[in-house]
RNA sequence: GUGAUUGUAGCUCAGUCGGUUAGAGCGUCGGAUUGUGGUUCCGAAGGUCGCGGGUUCGAGCCCCGUCUUUCACCCCA
């Protein structure tokens, strides 16, 4: 016999966990049905060939790949296998699983393209996998809950997504979060500006941690990674803009365009910014927690627009929510001219953040809110009728299975946390009237068999 | 992928300098109590000391490998 064990990175879910679990994509699905999202699922594999070159190299990396079925090796040389993984992998597997919701969504758009509505709007919560080494906040299988809206440029559906991110943590009871905003053409403008166009790629990366290890080892990246001294003086000049993310949102835009002034896709991704915050601000919202952050990269490479990111303030964990607008992923499928914005939602890392700040609300955990505990097979006769009334009033509502001691049938509801128990024995069968306990305070009640479904809901109401 | 770190009962952890039969608390199960739980008391079950190799008269303890846990880097939800 071995002990059995899971795989690095995953995790089970206990029936606790899973409640609370469940409260969290209830609260994201209800706001993606309310902002007129449609749902979709897509396979938990794809080729390799749908999933390769989406994220970068680092990304490729992290995919999980399947072997083939069957005798996969029957085709290979020693060659094959002396030049390496990296040229043997494509010869053994050709499906991998998926990494993220967004790219097979944007499949799944290509191979529908003719029967869909455009603009299509459609959300999807599965488990992704990556084969990261898993540490704070970081799992190799997890889920995401993503909303995107392909087949329009509007800016009307960013300002959805800072719509839906606000209703969202605000329903899960999470308060205090930072929602951060930039525009690659932002970033596509400073990297102009600088002498160095077209490098906002890996200026956007060096930059991004800035407020993780500070400027000079930003410039240390930065040199590495080649830029010139020149542009590095620049970029030492426009570090003072970058500290600026603790000002208001118009503060920091009239700021930009001043620095961005000479850089015409700069003013594009502002103007951008500006329009999205006018849209928020029209349906009538307010107090919304956004910071327009210029060193707000991310890493996905096929960001061209808007770049969302959600940090919970009071815990150390990455961010628990990104997204932003891409234009040319469809393309890589052969749909060019298909421009789409979408947000993610991490329900682990939101998981861990309620955990942390003990967030959940009590009636996440509820279970069972009545148990019925017959002390003989008479007792049933007279319980299984008032079962049937618990549950069509919508009370969780179970019968201890087995004739046994009272006391076990309490432990059991005391285990389960259960607050109200329905005794019935004989003298209950006789008279007709239920003893009711209510197991937090003790109290116990009789109440005739006919009116206690009615106490119950109550009860439970209060 | 790089660098650390962890592993002893279901859980949290003791375990002295390498020395006889590896312990505690909590939890579980049974009983005290045949119609009433949480408290108390009594009892029981539960261990390949992660796994494999090595050093030694002798290894939970030392050495090597491996897996696992946690954390940082890269990157990311």
């Amino acid at each position: 016999m071995q002990k059995p064990t899971l795989p690095k990175g995953t995790r089970d879910f206990g029936p606790e966990q899973m409640r609370k679990r469940l409260f969290i994509f209830d609260t994201i699905r209800q706001t993606f049905q309310r902002f007129a999202f449609q749902p979709l699922e897509t396979p938990s594999m794809e080729n390799l060939s749908t999933l390769m070159g989406k994220y970068g190299d680092e990304g490729d990396q992290l995919l999980f790949k399947i072997l083939n079925s069957g005798d996969f090796a029957a085709n290979l040389t020693e060659l094959d296998v002396a030049q390496g993984s990296k040229k043997l992998t494509p010869k053994i597997s050709e499906k991998g699983l998926r990494y993220d919701l967004t790219v097979p969504f944007a499949r799944y758009v290509v191979m529908n393209r003719n029967a869909l509505t455009m603009p299509f709007k459609r959300y999807q919560m599965q488990p992704v996998w990556r084969a990261d080494r898993p540490q704070k906040g970081r799992y190799r299988e997890f889920y995401q809950c993503d909303a995107d809206v392909v087949g329009t440029d509007s800016l009307l559906c960013e300002a959805e997504i800072i719509l839906m991110i606000h209703e969202v943590f605000q329903n899960l009871g999470i308060q205090d979060f930072t929602l951060k905003i930039n525009n690659r053409k932002i970033l596509a403008g400073i990297a102009e500006m600088i002498g160095a166009p077209g490098q906002e790629g890996p200026l956007s990366v060096a930059i991004d941690k800035l407020d993780k290890i500070g400027k000079e080892k930003v410039l240390d990246e930065l040199r590495e990674r080649g830029f010139s001294e020149a542009s590095l003086v620049s970029i030492d000049e426009l570090l003072a803009l970058f500290s600026l993310q603790k000002l208001d949102p118009d503060n920091v835009l009239t700021i930009l365009e001043d620095k961005l002034r000479k850089s015409e896709i700069g003013q594009l991704g502002i103007g951008e910014l500006k329009e999205t915050l006018e849209l928020v601000q029209q349906y009538g919202f307010e107090n919304a927690r956004i910071d327009i952050d210029p060193t707000l990269a991310r890493g996905l490479s096929y960001y061209t627009g808007a770049i969302f990111e959600v940090k919970a303030n009071g815990v150390q964990i990455g961010s628990v929510s990104g997204g932003g607008r891409y234009d040319n992923l469809t393309s890589a499928f052969g749909m060019p001219g298909l421009s789409g914005v979408g947000i993610s939602f991490g329900v682990d890392r939101i998981y861990d953040v309620m955990d942390e700040l003990n967030l959940f609300p009590p009636n996440a955990g509820q279970g069972t809110q009545v148990l019925i505990v017959p002390f003989d097979a008479e007792a049933r006769t007279v319980a299984l009728p008032v079962l049937r009334q618990l549950r069509t009033a919508d009370i969780t509502a179970e019968m201890y299975p087995d004739i046994t001691k009272v006391k076990k049938m309490l432990d059991y509801a005391n285990a389960k946390q259960v607050p109200f128990v329905i005794l019935i024995g004989s003298e209950e069968v006789q008279t007709g009237e239920l003893s009711v306990k209510n197991m937090l305070t003790g109290e116990q009640h009789k109440i005739s068999a006919d009116k206690v479904v009615a106490f119950i809901v109550s009860a439970c109401k209060a």
